[in-house]
RNA sequence: GGUCGGAUGGCCGAGAGGCUAGGCACGGGUCUGCAAAACCCUCUACACCGGUUCGAAUCCGGUUCCGACCUCCA
């Protein structure tokens, strides 16, 4: 959490906030926990070896800590936007740098770790041993031993590890470094992968039931994870590792040098070179699980422009379920759509089968709409159930509050113009009638000097 | 160079041996004072080259292209 939240960052949340519905929906009891990393990691890219927030600290002239808060704030606030749950616990590895510790001497004293000047190593050799390193990213140890291609990165810290795949559980820090805490190896600070391990095993104990996250991070921070848990506990920590796909932009990966990156309120506002026009938070959840989470998902005008009219078209069809005439028969049966979404939501979480469904029950209700189909109460409280569950509980999707108060303000001006008008022509008929129907519908209506006001 | 994943109609995107999702755009129509919405119809695609099969977008082999990851950092 060093920069605002941007594209790049939009898909996990979504995915897993479908996940997490679905589960619920299905009657399980589900324990969210989603950690913020908030404590220095050194910069790479041949960088002088600054810690990012550190870095980003002294660009914004505040403390590390504040700017860990004010990124995670924004990250929150865009998922609230995009009608993300929070998740039932937010821990932070600043908090949790005792457990760290505590695991890794546990690490230590199984004896697939050791320490080189203050700093501590994960010995992956040596845990090779007994245990499969790299079985879940499909790597082959003595491959990346090999490491070919690679002989001409200069990587930073090397020379202490006994072996190149070894990974840091605890860094020695500089006296200069912003963020440090003592432990039993003097002052330093955690490695990447043990906060992950430690705050899980913490809140979910030893072995839980699903990991999540990108594709990026499989290897090595999932693999180091599951090797370091294992070292403690002697358990793969999690039953199910589950991994979104990136996204890309007009068919190119996102890079600070193709200068492509959007922000998510670039996004929401428009403002970006790249946009021709702004895009709602709940078109980009659409657009996100309009496409399987396992597959790379491309951003483009037009493909948001897509998703964008398609979201409308269902949410149209949704909000007139209830206004559906009724028949006495049914030409249609509701219920194999249920069954439908529910079939490709358990053929590993396919949202892009779900919403073709609603598309087909929305074809539905517009032809009832047009009097063109029959449906008979049940199947009309069906359909009703079906967009209520469906679409709005599991997908999360629903009514944007978008210029309401605008808009419903402009309504009443223009009535109120009219009413001046009525009166100006002594039409006080129609006058009243505006008058008193505002009235009934709860509106009261001031005449004053200067024209007329309304509340509500 | 290695590992893994991709390539589907104008665009986005499911599917994974026969039943040829879905959305958007385009075109035609119904409706309509005009417009919009809605509805109906139309548009039959799977990178390339071989092979297996009665039948391949789907399986096998090869080729090309794209992406992610490849010991630090997140």
């Amino acid at each position: 959490m060093y920069g605002p939240p941007h594209m790049g960052h939009v898909r996990g949340p979504v995915v897993f906030d479908v996940l997490r519905r679905y589960l619920e929906f299905l009657g399980y009891k589900v324990r969210h926990v989603r950690n913020i990393t908030d404590v220095g990691h050194l910069l790479g890219d041949g960088d002088e070896g600054e810690d990012k927030l550190g870095k980003q600290a002294r660009l914004e002239q505040v403390e590390p800590m504040e700017v860990a808060q004010t990124y995670t704030v924004a990250y929150n606030e865009m998922c609230r936007q995009m009608n993300v749950l929070p998740p039932g616990i937010e821990p932070r590895a600043s908090g949790h740098i005792i457990e760290q510790i505590e695991m890794i001497e546990s690490i230590m004293s199984a004896g697939l770790a050791y320490e080189v000047n203050g700093s501590v190593y994960f010995d992956v050799l040596a845990y090779a041993k007994t245990r499969d390193y790299g079985k879940l990213s499909g790597r082959v140890l003595e491959d990346l031993i090999a490491g070919v291609g690679n002989e001409a990165r200069e990587l930073e810290g090397q020379d202490e590890k006994r072996n190149p795949n070894d990974f840091a559980l605890w860094k020695n820090a500089s006296p200069e470094h912003i963020m440090q805490w003592s432990s039993p190896w003097g002052k330093g600070y955690p490695g990447w992968h043990i906060e992950c391990s430690a705050m899980s095993r913490k809140y979910l104990g030893d072995v839980f039931d699903i990991h999540g996250g990108g594709m990026d991070l499989l290897f090595p921070h999932h693999e180091s994870e599951i090797a370091q848990s294992t070292a403690c506990t002697g358990h793969n920590p999690a039953h199910f590792w589950v991994h979104h796909n990136m996204i890309t932009i007009n068919g190119q990966k996102m890079a600070k040098s193709l200068n492509n990156g959007i922000l998510a309120d670039e996004l929401f506002s428009g403002n970006h070179p790249l946009l021709a026009k702004a895009y709602s938070p709940m078109t980009l959840r659409f657009f996100i699980l309009q496409a399987h989470y396992r597959g790379t998902l491309d951003f483009s005008n037009e493909a948001l422009q897509a998703a964008e009219k398609g979201l409308q078209r269902l949410m149209n069809a949704a909000a007139q379920v209830s206004k559906l005439p009724v028949s006495d028969t049914s030409e249609y049966n509701v219920a194999d759509i249920l069954n439908a979404c529910e079939r490709s939501m358990n053929e590993d979480l396919n949202t892009p089968q779900v919403i073709a469904k609603l598309f087909e029950a929305a074809r539905v209700c517009n032809s009832a709409a047009d009097g063109k189909l029959k449906l008979d109460r049940s199947a009309v409280e069906a359909l009703n159930n079906l967009f209520q569950t469906w679409l709005h509980g599991i997908l999360g999707i629903q009514t944007e509050e978008k210029g309401n108060e605008a808009a419903l303000d402009g309504v009443l001006q223009m009535l109120l113009t009219m009413r001046a008008d009525a009166k100006a022509s002594k039409n006080y008929t129609l006058s009243d009638e505006i008058r008193n129907k505002l009235t009934e519908l709860g509106f009261s209506i001031k005449d004053g000097k200067d024209g007329s006001s309304w509340s509500l």
